[in-house]
DNA sequence: CTTAACATACGACAATTTTCGTAGAAAATC
DNA sequence: GATTTTCTACGAAAATTGTCGTATGTTAAG
């Protein structure tokens, strides 16, 4: 069931975050880091994965008996899917809100800090208005 | 069974979001501004509201007929508590990232603008360091 | 008083998601 | 070449969540 968009699910996201970063990864690959936080069948992660597939979420290189899955979805694309839901859902649809509670929660770097500061200049300053 | 902390669910967070909004509400009420939205059924959301105040996101007031029932988690605690998990779920843990991907989205009132970068400042400047 | 409207309680079904056992094929090891 | 390991496929159970029908009681209307 190809073409019709997708929310991945919980178990799906936290696959499609190792393939994100660990890049194209094999089934037993995949398992094994989820197995890094909690403990989760082999067959389990390969069922997953094989209905990611369905869905679109990956693709696979099956040339060789170890098939190897790829991301079909960029994750920028994918979290900012995520988090407009989640915007909705869990702030009515008040992203400075959350934002604020974001920034309460956590500490930035230097780096970090220069880039918001800069964001907020834009938003402050637009560049193209009239 | 009390005592145990809950996530709430999609549904349990629709109507805790219409006690937040309006304060304590019988269940008519309830399902009336649901259905602003989108058809839920009278004994369904009866029903959630039922398991609700088991799992203590809700307490009420049985004394008439017409039970009325009161919000009995606070709203910013839940948003936070739903935000960090998020943040672990889709960003990694990058409270960062989701917080420049939000700024991307959605416009901010001079208020707000003014607001974040007060925050900043105090991010920046820490006041009580040595 | 009888009937209709409205309330809660409760059980059970449905949909979705996660879990895993088992079968069978292919590859690696002995 | 036999055995063990490592794959995929697949079906089906388990868990979670949302849905609603039905029973039953209480209040309001006729």
């Amino acid at each position: 069931m190809t073409n019709k968009k997708y929310y991945p699910t919980e178990a799906e996201l936290e696959i499609l975050q190792v393939l994100w970063a660990k890049g194209p990864s094999s089934v037993r690959l995949v398992n094994g880091i989820l197995n890094e936080t909690r403990d989760v069948g082999y067959t389990t992660t390969l069922k997953i994965m094989q209905i990611m597939t369905d869905k679109g979420l990956v693709t696979r290189d099956t040339s060789s008996r170890t098939h190897i899955y790829h991301p079909a979805v960029d994750e920028s694309v994918t979290q900012e899917s995520l988090l407009s839901n989640f915007i909705q859902k869990a702030y009515r649809g008040s992203a400075m809100r959350l934002v604020m509670q974001a920034l309460g929660q956590q500490k930035a770097t230097p780096e970090e800090l220069e880039k918001l500061k800069q964001m907020i200049k834009d938003m402050d300053e637009p560049t193209s208005d009239q």
